[in-house]
DNA sequence: TTTGATTAGTGGCATATGCCACCTTTGCGG
DNA sequence: CCGCAAAGGTGGCATATGCCACTAATCAAA
């Protein structure tokens, strides 16, 4: 008898979340590596093509991530040429993101490689066990925790 | 109607993954600034609490992390007197890791809190859901990926 | 035993994320 | 119109993670 006795850290809902997530990430990083691009920066590059030319502030609350963070991750692309940026000309405090023609490219390119990505997943745990985690973890990402301390 | 009409990110299941991980993350990492850990180095020193002083290699296999990012993210709890390191006795190569006190004394503290946001947690998603969360999530922790590339 | 392959870590480099302090622009009142 | 609070970002600092090249210690085969 070991030590199963002691709860494992599987109990702990963060840290389940990180473990899986690390996993994940790493397979989708491996099929994504072809393209130059990282799961993350798939992720963003895709968000901003679906939107608008957003402003960051937008983007960080769709990806539920900090602001500065999205500053920082946005860097690599813009110095690449995906995306640029540019003041909003109604409010000069917004900063509005774009893709270029090559960040276009590149995410075309990359799309094939996820789908690739997904599918495999996908055929690994099952196409509707597969929606329902997505729809739990949506669930999770739209929980309200309002700390009680305060005001 | 704005554009649902695309495929929102929710879609991948690496991209929802993340974003829910930030979000819990979050919230875990809030609960425990009290103790000054933050969720991912609670749950590292839990690790190696329950292991018989763990191997690097073993406490990254369990926590699917790689060695070298083990490593990286040990060093503040060293720094910190909360962990310490020493070689193997029979295999020198191996390097082996223990709480010292000072880590013992942080870990119940931080326990404590980690108890209150693993419980607010619950509370809003249910005891049952959490369980299938983890349950799924260690599914896909648990799955091999094994590219076919290959060889 | 000598050598070559394997195993366990380290260090450097790059991205991912957060928090905080600060700076600009706006928006509002007065 | 002035001054001040709020909104939207930036930069700096710290941790989280990975990959790769390299080193040290073992192991296995010749």
């Amino acid at each position: 008898m070991t030590k199963a006795a002691l709860p494992g850290l599987s109990l702990c809902n963060n840290a389940t979340l990180r473990r899986a997530g690390r996993k994940l990430g790493r397979f989708y990083d491996d099929v994504l590596a072809p393209s130059g691009l990282k799961g993350t920066q798939y992720g963003l590059l895709y968000q901003i093509h679906i939107g608008s030319e957003p402003a960051m502030g937008a983007i960080a609350e769709a990806l539920i991530m900090d602001l500065s963070a999205l500053g920082h991750t946005l860097k690599p692309l813009i110095r690449d040429g995906y995306v640029e940026t540019f003041a909003d000309k109604d409010d000069r405090r917004v900063k509005r993101v774009r893709l270029m023609p090559q960040g276009r490219a590149k995410l075309d390119e990359a799309m094939k490689l996820w789908s690739v990505a997904q599918q495999r997943f996908e055929a690994m745990v099952g196409k509707d066990e597969a929606a329902k985690l997505r729809a739990a973890l949506d669930a999770v990402a739209a929980l309200d925790f309002d700390m009680p301390p305060a005001r």
